[in-house]
RNA sequence: GCCCGGGUGGCGAAAUGGCAGACGCAACGGACUUAAAAUCCGUUGUUCCGAAAGGAACGUGUGGGUUCGAGUCCCACCCCGGGUACCA
């Protein structure tokens, strides 16, 4: 017997079987596996296929959730399949560190955010340790340190040169009471989040902007380069948010200062239906325009918080009292301003043309504005204006358009743009819905924006050998007044680089989206002193062959790093086009079937799970509970019901690996499922990741191996308990190394080789057909391997059921299909 | 409104156009136990026929269609979830 085994007398087998205790078994590992950190490491020698395995690295907000549980335990159990398939695999896991979260506790509690989020971290690793997730840790990564975000202020420098980030004034959430803008997540019904009764203003401050829309038409067309890898939703969400649309950009001239007042539309082929043009109220000219009373009435319009919720607008607006011409039709039509128009798209201002148009439509009904139509449908009349009830917004064929008339509208649009660009009134133009990104953050947790400000001089950026420009660790949190950094007078006072004159240091910080759009890189290059990463030895890794994450970061994120990507390939550190070639993204963990979340009340801890069943039966939870793409609800029964399972395969494996003489009756029977099993979870890794019937193929084949038990002889039960512990390791890594250990085995059992199949063991003994008589199913037959169709057609006729089913019947036809099923046909 | 997903037992879910409901949970019955827990064995879509063995009809949101055969493909509709939106 082995040593330290604990005899146990199964019922039924009566042989010594080792119990379950996964307390005892996960703490020996995970201690073991922290210990040891060349178990994990990829070679990076090429001596092995590369995979990389990466999931989306979390924000230490002080514990993990089921969330996180579940995509690492996904990622996880790829990587180690990954491993066993013998690839060199690189599992990384850093921390996304800056944030605001990490600034509130300064504020409340008193705590420095660097402390707060670096307890936050070493919690965090100690359970993603106890969950036994397979990282890399000597790559561990963690943004809020200087060693990263220096790179990330490099970076911004090599973008300050090339004039991909720029500064320039724009509208931002002005909390009055914190004196302090806002980012939009922050304003909760219009109002400051500290502040509820305070609504938040518009004012326009100076802020730093990366020129991500000098992109935007790579970002588009590079879609077809990872089509294949990513969920059709997510290009999908990108596609819309980029928002490319092609229309044309026309001067209008204001009568009464000749400005020329440009609108960007789609459908210029309607222009002769233009009866109003519409600024937005943040637009310069309406300023200009409103003044007197107008002014506060503009005023009012620009802070009402009411106009971010599209559900709740309602279309206002107010005639300015001037007009402007149409430089096709020389008509002079007035200038609105209208709370609906946008001033983040196109130009800020638009022509309504109310008879083609829904929102111009209602807007001018509502205000007697004329409505004219000018397109009529190609088999139909033009409209009434006086009486037409909605708006005719499909293509058609131009009317009462002067010489443009009797065209069809696509010819209409492409020619009148050409002539407003002939006559310099305008010009054929796309624009996009995206916008430059804005990265300054008046927040101390984050990475300083590497520049100086000199009166002489200007901005002038700091010199690469200053670099990094660290973060000063003695700042007062008071969440008033200006960024912590700007009350800071040894951080704000400098000396220009250029020059040498007093100059003052930039306060405000970057987004954190900033740290993740590259993290992915510095991995593989971990602690390079003189580069963000060395490309060559960054390039045998790209792009990321498997990235898993919540779809939550469709956008954002996932647009931001693919930015990122492009850059950098521009400045000749990355060779691909695209960061991630394939993208998985997973469904939430929900509790019946809402959002976990602390409002609620209703988060399952992992905690609590890893200690009452233990790391291993978490795991399959979470992947056995439905299909990983799909939201799974927590249900404990069955969290119990996996650790059943697991217990019941451990005990099955401990008390068949010993081997020995003799022979045995269903020894066929078990290797047959056993190598059926071997195949099924084979397919199921490669071309799909199901992995809830992967582990229900287990199941099953657990079942079978518990009823062939008895009639197994000593060597085959040694033989399926090694595969059964190898098909379970990418699973359960701490259950199959253990049973690996104690089959007195060495080297790490996701080290080993997958095993294979062999068909000939899977094939079953018989081949059992279902017959079926007009479609319906009335018997199954059985017939030996290799019989052909005759002799299965005279096995059906031969089945009493289908007999009955055929009496006095003539068969017409029967159709096989090759040792799968038999139809017969009948008439009469 | 538009764009994706999805609708299958009491529940989570399986099913390259070829045996619907694998696997798990729950429930019920049984074994073991002084008892309970744990464990093990069995039953479990609905209805009907039969003493039983077995068999029949119905059944994958609704209605149509294609097919020898449809949960799966096509058309129309209903419902649920997610994303997105005055984007001119």
């Amino acid at each position: 017997m082995r040593p330290g085994a604990t005899v146990l007398r199964h019922p039924k087998h009566a042989m010594p079987e080792t119990p379950y205790t996964h307390e005892a078994i996960e703490l020996k590992w995970s201690a073991a596996w922290a210990e040891d950190s060349s178990l994990y490491k990829a070679a990076d020698d090429g001596s092995k296929p590369r995979y990389y395995v990466l999931e989306m690295l979390p924000y230490p907000s002080g514990v993990l959730h089921m969330g996180h549980v579940r995509n690492y335990s996904i990622g996880d159990t790829l990587a180690r399949y990954m491993w066993m398939k013998g690839c060199d695999v690189l599992h990384p896991m850093g921390w996304d560190a800056f944030g605001l979260p990490a600034e509130n506790a300064a504020i409340k509690r008193g705590l420095h955010p660097g402390d707060w989020t670096r307890s936050n971290i070493a919690h965090m690793k100690k359970q993603l340790q106890r969950l036994g997730f397979a990282y890399d840790w000597d790559r561990e990564i963690s943004t809020c340190e200087p060693e990263y975000y220096r790179w990330n202020q490099w970076i911004f420098l090599r973008m300050l040169e090339r004039g991909l980030a720029y500064r320039k004034s724009s509208l931002v959430n002005w909390c009055p009471e914190c004196a302090t803008v806002l980012a939009n997540e922050q304003v909760v019904e219009g109002c400051c989040w500290r502040h509820e009764t305070t609504p938040v203003e518009q004012r326009e401050l100076v802020q730093w902007f990366l020129r991500i829309t000098a992109y935007a038409d790579q970002l588009l067309d590079d879609m077809s380069q990872i089509e294949a890898g990513w969920p059709p939703q997510v290009l999908s969400m990108q596609r819309n948010w980029i928002g490319r649309s092609e229309g044309a950009e026309i001067d209008f001239t204001l009568k009464t200062t000749g400005e020329k007042l440009r609108v960007f539309t789609t459908r210029v082929d309607t222009i002769y239906g233009a009866t109003c043009l519409i600024l937005a109220p943040e637009h310069p000219v309406s300023r200009e325009l409103c003044t007197g009373d107008l002014a506060a009435k503009l005023k009012a319009m620009v802070d009402d918080q009411g106009r971010k919720d599209p559900e709740l607008l309602v279309k206002e607006g107010f005639d300015t009292g001037h007009t402007a011409v149409n430089p096709y039709s020389g008509e002079e039509i007035p200038v609105w301003v209208g709370n609906f128009v946008l001033w983040g798209y196109g130009t800020g201002a638009i022509m309504a043309v109310p008879a083609h148009d829904e929102r111009d439509f209602e807007f001018c009904r509502k205000y007697g504005i004329n409505v004219r139509p000018v397109i009529r449908p190609v088999d139909g009349v033009l409209d009434d204006g006086a009486t037409m009830e909605t708006a005719f917004c499909e293509y058609g064929v131009v009317e009462a358009s002067g010489e443009w008339s009797g065209l069809d509208s696509a010819e209409a649009r492409k020619r009148m743009a050409a002539r407003a660009e002939e006559q310099g009134f305008g010009k054929a133009a796309i624009t996009y819905r995206l916008k430059d990104w804005g990265v300054s953050r008046q927040r101390y947790w984050g990475t300083p924006i590497p520049v100086v400000h000199c009166k002489a001089c200007g901005i002038v950026p700091v010199p690469e050998d200053q670099l990094p420009v660290v973060l000063p660790k003695e700042v007062e949190f008071t969440g008033k007044g200006k960024s912590p950094l700007a009350q800071l007078p040894s951080f704000v006072n400098t000396a220009c680089p250029k020059c040498g004159a007093d100059a003052q240091r930039e306060t405000d910080t970057m987004d954190t989206f900033v740290d993740s759009s590259w993290y992915f890189l510095r991995y593989v290059d971990p602690k390079n002193e003189s580069l963000p990463f060395d490309a060559a030895t960054v390039k045998p890794w790209f792009g990321v062959d498997q990235y898993i994450g919540g779809v939550t970061h469709a956008i954002l994120h996932l647009l931001y790093a693919r930015f990122w990507c492009k850059f950098l390939r521009d400045i000749g550190l990355v060779a691909v086009d695209e960061p991630f070639k394939n993208l998985f993204t997973q469904g939430m963990v929900q509790l019946n079937g809402q959002t976990m979340s602390k409002s609620k009340g209703n988060i399952v801890d992992p905690d609590e799970m890893v200690i009452k069943y233990g790391a291993d039966t978490s795991r399959l939870f979470t992947l056995f509970a439905g299909p990983p793409e799909k939201n799974i609800d927590w249900n404990e029964s069955s969290v119990e019901g996996q650790y059943r399972f697991l217990s019941r395969l451990f005990r099955w494996v401990t008390r068949n690996m010993d081997g020995g003489e003799g022979s045995g009756e269903t020894d066929a029977k078990a290797l047959r499922k056993v190598h059926q099993t071997i195949r099924k979870i084979t397919h199921d890794f490669d071309n799909r990741w199901h992995f809830n019937t992967s582990i229900a193929a287990l199941m099953e084949m657990m079942n079978e191996l518990l009823a062939a038990e008895p009639g197994l002889s000593p060597a085959v039960r040694k033989e399926c308990a090694e595969k059964v512990t190898l098909m379970i390791a990418p699973f359960a890594p701490f259950a199959a190394e253990e049973l690996w250990q104690l089959m007195g085995r060495t080297g790490p059992v996701f080290k080993q080789a997958w095993p294979k199949w062999s068909d000939e063991l899977a094939m079953e003994e018989a081949l059992e057909i279902p017959v079926q008589v007009n479609g319906k199913l009335r018997a199954r037959v059985s017939v030996p391997h290799g019989s052909s169709e005759d002799e299965v057609k005279a096995a059906a006729l031969a089945d009493a059921n289908v007999q009955a089913h055929t009496a006095g019947k003539t068969v017409v036809k029967a159709i096989y299909v090759q040792g799968k099923m038999l139809n017969l046909v009948v008439k009469g």
